[in-house]
DNA sequence: ATTTGGCTTGTACCGTCGGTACAACCGTAG
DNA sequence: CTACGGTTGTACCGACGGTACAAGCCAAAT
């Protein structure tokens, strides 16, 4: 990041509605059949993007398809972040609930971002094999955050050591995601206001003070 | 499996010892990088295994892990199963924390198999994309079977989707498996009887009946 | 008007991957 | 000695992600 990440000051200066493009038809690409499973020479067939062309705009196939993610991660962020959090330890449950909700709208709205995002999930393992992905980082502090808000409200057990509750939600955060997408697609269509309730009363159950 | 699985059917043929040094060293590869990771070929080379023989033994790279990790799974299966179950709610959950208990002093006796089934939850996106695991579809009615029972005595929760309750507890072993493995080899190193503990707590809130 | 130089791209290529074709090997049974 | 079926060595396949390198292009300088 010193030198501003030289391939990626070169992508940002390509017109915008092609960049727009690219990182649309690599998020549709990626979603389909995830990370690893997605050839990049057919998805630059795709895009009409010479190789060489490819390796001056992105670092490799990895950091397109994190650049891709990332824009979906704004997107997302930019609709959860609209909620604004009361005071006290109910105004904490009511936020994490609200926010949920917009969660599972913004997936409704944006399928492609949304399995995308749960592409990162599945194969993070095989991700961040070469250097932290930084957006895991980013998602690993949200879900820290939120929890030491909580305990400081003393609302969310801290009898417990800190890093396991953090992991025990957010595996619970993506397990509720998935459940609620794979649900969508069979008959029990649980609207997001239900799925939100039900998700704040497990993560309730799960971490709030005894 | 109708005839018996040629491929299977003349591994077994081998010498004992060395059908036991092919799944050994194969565990031991593929426990330290994952699936993918893993090179087929160096892999054979290691084994001093033809490609020829390879293919003649085993129907493909996914085969022999699966071969290898399957016999992980008999070893822990061995161990949890020792444990019997009382009667009733409370000995439901007895038997949780012991089953737990002993699987947890399982992965310390034997890292190489536990890492070898930390690897299958974290590619299986990757692994079952070519028919069903099978293997997976044992796991997951394991904790189908296990909350249905707690549902038949009343102590676990009969409200929420079925298969939303039974990912929600698959998915917290999990990470409690991989929480318990990270803080061995940090500094904390809870014992089994405390992570045990701790697991059939974290269970009991997620899905105890109110 | 032409040459220069830097950003951009086409083309041919690399090593490795998992997997296959096929012929040679080898012990045994005829 | 031959024929045969189970086993293995060897050469090969297409696809993968990634790289080398020279040509193309366009604006600025001479």
């Amino acid at each position: 990041m010193l030198p501003t990440r030289v391939a990626r000051r070169r992508f940002e200066q390509l017109p915008p509605e092609r960049q727009e493009e690219i990182l649309r038809v690599a998020a549709e690409e990626f979603a389909r059949a995830g990370f690893q499973r997605t050839s990049y020479n057919q998805l630059l067939e795709r895009l009409q993007l010479g190789k060489s062309s490819a390796y001056y705009y992105f670092d490799d196939k990895r950091d397109l398809f994190l650049t891709a993610l990332q824009r979906c991660y704004e997107k997302f962020f930019a609709v959860v972040r609209t909620v604004e959090r009361p005071e006290g330890a109910e105004g904490f449950w009511a936020f994490v609930e609200r926010s949920t909700e917009l969660g599972y709208e913004f997936m409704l709205e944006d399928p492609t971002a949304a399995a995308l995002m749960m592409c990162l999930q599945r194969e993070k393992a095989l991700l961040d094999e070469l250097g932290s992905t930084e957006l895991l980082g980013v998602i690993e502090a949200f879900y820290a955050d939120m929890i030491r808000e909580g305990q400081r409200l003393g609302t969310v057990r801290a009898d417990m050591p800190f890093d396991l509750v953090v992991a025990l939600v957010r595996d619970a955060s993506m397990t509720f995601d998935r459940w609620f997408i794979t649900a969508r697609s069979a008959s029990t269509s649980p609207s997001p206001r239900e799925a939100a309730r039900w998700y704040t009363e497990v993560v309730q159950r799960l971490c709030r003070s005894a």
